[in-house]
DNA sequence: CTGAAAGCGCTTACAG
DNA sequence: CTGAAAGCGCTTACAG
């Protein structure tokens, strides 16, 4: 004996004997009820187990309560895996979503995908939070156009001037001079960069650029030969250090634009009997769940999930309200661990 | 000079001189409309960029086009790191529920909020996935109240007989079993199992109970003062090994009912200068991203998250249509790595 | 093949 | 403090 229909609040209304307006005002907590009013429409809701439909809500107030997450990835991305990274940041969103009262859409995107028009326009949700690495200049004129359009949206990735909308992003660049400095502590004066160090991935260049001024400051240039790109995952890693090795400079140091390259990366270095870190140091960037049980350690830059997802949801949300919003850098914090080896007194050169 | 006012069906009408209704015809592909009028409506519709209005939509057809993903853990859980199992499902749902054209929403609930009315009745969504380890005894009765209500939901987890509702989970039991013939192959004999053993937990159950019968099978008995109660978590694993070892019982391997309660388990052995696998074979479940990375390599049982993923959307779609719908299991498969040793020609006892 | 009209279930001015 | 009424933007029988 299922319930077929749903309670609706002409029921609800019907059986606390008050019209249905008033049962709306229940429901969205207006102050403008008797309190014994209230009541009564409660208690015979919750018999009920009456629950407001969100679509005639939504619709009548066009507002959605709800927010969209946009996961994309580069096409050539592996299909199967999910940035670990980006898994964090997705849990500390929903979490701050429920803080909010916001329920959270979510959906992986390609770069190539049409994913501009659709959720805000068919209100769907109120705002997007767009997540992910990619080539940036290939979707900067879709972010122009969300601009234009009037869709609100937040944005997790590099913090630079004059970009569009509003970007929520950890420092790249002070987390590359902590490398940089670090690496120079630990002897070492060779220092490769694998990531791609371009304007097309700001984030990978902030970090490059970082660890490059820290290094310069100290008096060490960085080789341009000794950079290699790669995009974030353990494959690339893994080919940009075999075609580093390939090339024959020789390097002290590896610094790998995220975990995921590190860990490829050490691969390939162990491949070729190079040890880590006596020959290598390495350091990676986001510090995944895995990076603690590499072999050895990895050392990376960690930066608060749990903080950049608040921080993300409470910028999509003031935006939505029409509050002024800024673009916000959360800090970024060095984890020494074994990969990074210990203190060189002599440097080779 | 944004457009604040989004287009409607009826300026789509407006523009392409037809009636609304015939706009609403083109939208959902009715094949009543003439293909030329139909060409004139996609043209005005895409030069708009319209998008249908879902929520207008959605009370109109009293559907919502649009699953929901419910998450829960034992509210004892870790708060920040959600089980990296959990997380490569929701990968695999995500690209599942695009393949069908749903929408995801995504939430994690604690174990005793009352989540079980909210989604359908609100209409938010068509149905329910409901995925979580945690007490299943606990929320049964909740189960029993989504069945009674009709609610169509999925749940991912054991697969019993006179279970409420549709569950797909893995072949625990048959997973168990792989564990208990590898590790009787690698020579161990005094096998702990750490994880919780009884209704409570299904899963884990089942995964001891196969261990078990696959041990017994091979003139083996398990100890049942060699399991120790754990949940999933790293810090349960060490815990729960912790307690294994001032039991004082001597186990030369341990199987942990996931692998982040080996991981734990791992740590908690090595600490007390436990070799692993020398002194004590080590295996866990799940395989997740990080087991390949321990230290040894962590032997586990794998599970095809991508299927499972599929197979959950498919069967909660082929509920919401009403059609006939099975629980199912996907196979259980062993990964071997270092953590669980190389053979031992004779054995200690 | 097309249009006029009813209605999905709410919210909120408006009047009292 | 409460009710009657309009209307959010669609979908779909119904009539033609």
């Amino acid at each position: 004996m299922r319930k077929k229909t749903k309670a609706t609040s002409v029921d609800i209304a019907y059986r606390a004997g008050v019209s249905q307006a008033t049962v709306s005002r229940v429901l969205r907590g207006s102050p403008l009820v008797n309190i014994e009013t209230r009541k009564r429409v409660e208690a015979v809701a919750r018999e009920l187990n009456y629950k407001v439909d969100r679509h005639a809500s939504s619709l009548r107030t066009q507002r959605a309560g709800c927010i969209a997450l946009l996961l994309f990835e580069d096409p050539t991305a592996d299909e199967s895996h999910i940035n670990p990274f980006f898994l964090s940041m997705l849990g500390s969103i929903t979490r701050a979503c429920a803080k909010h009262g916001q329920d959270l859409l979510v959906s992986f995107q390609q770069l190539s995908d049409d994913w501009h028009a659709d959720y805000e326009n068919s209100m769907k949700a109120d705002g997007l939070i767009l997540l992910g690495y990619g080539d940036y200049l290939a979707y900067q004129s879709t972010l122009d156009r969300l601009v234009e359009q009037g869709t609100h949206f937040v944005r997790w990735g590099a913090v630079l001037p004059g970009q569009p909308g509003v970007s929520i992003g950890c420092d790249n660049f002070h987390g590359g001079q902590l490398v940089g400095e670090h690496l120079y502590g630990m002897g070492r004066r060779k220092v490769a960069f694998l990531g791609d160090a371009s304007s097309h991935y700001p984030e990978f260049f902030a970090r490059y650029r970082g660890c490059g001024v820290a290094l310069h400051d100290l008096g060490v240039v960085m080789d341009p030969a000794l950079q290699v790109d790669a995009e974030s995952s353990e494959d690339a890693g893994y080919a940009a250090a075999r075609t580093l090795l390939e090339r024959g400079q020789p390097f002290d140091a590896v610094f790998a634009a995220s975990d995921l390259i590190a860990i490829g990366a050490m691969r390939a270095l162990t491949e070729q009997r190079l040890r880590v870190p006596e020959d290598v140091s390495v350091v990676g960037f986001d510090d995944i769940p895995t990076a603690r049980f590499t072999n050895p350690a990895l050392t990376t830059v960690y930066q608060n999930t749990q903080r950049a997802g608040e921080m993300l949801v409470d910028a999509l949300l003031r935006q939505i309200r029409d509050e002024p919003v800024e673009s916000q850098m959360i800090p970024a914090s060095l984890i020494v661990r074994k990969s990074s080896g210990t203190p060189i007194a002599d440097s080779e050169d």
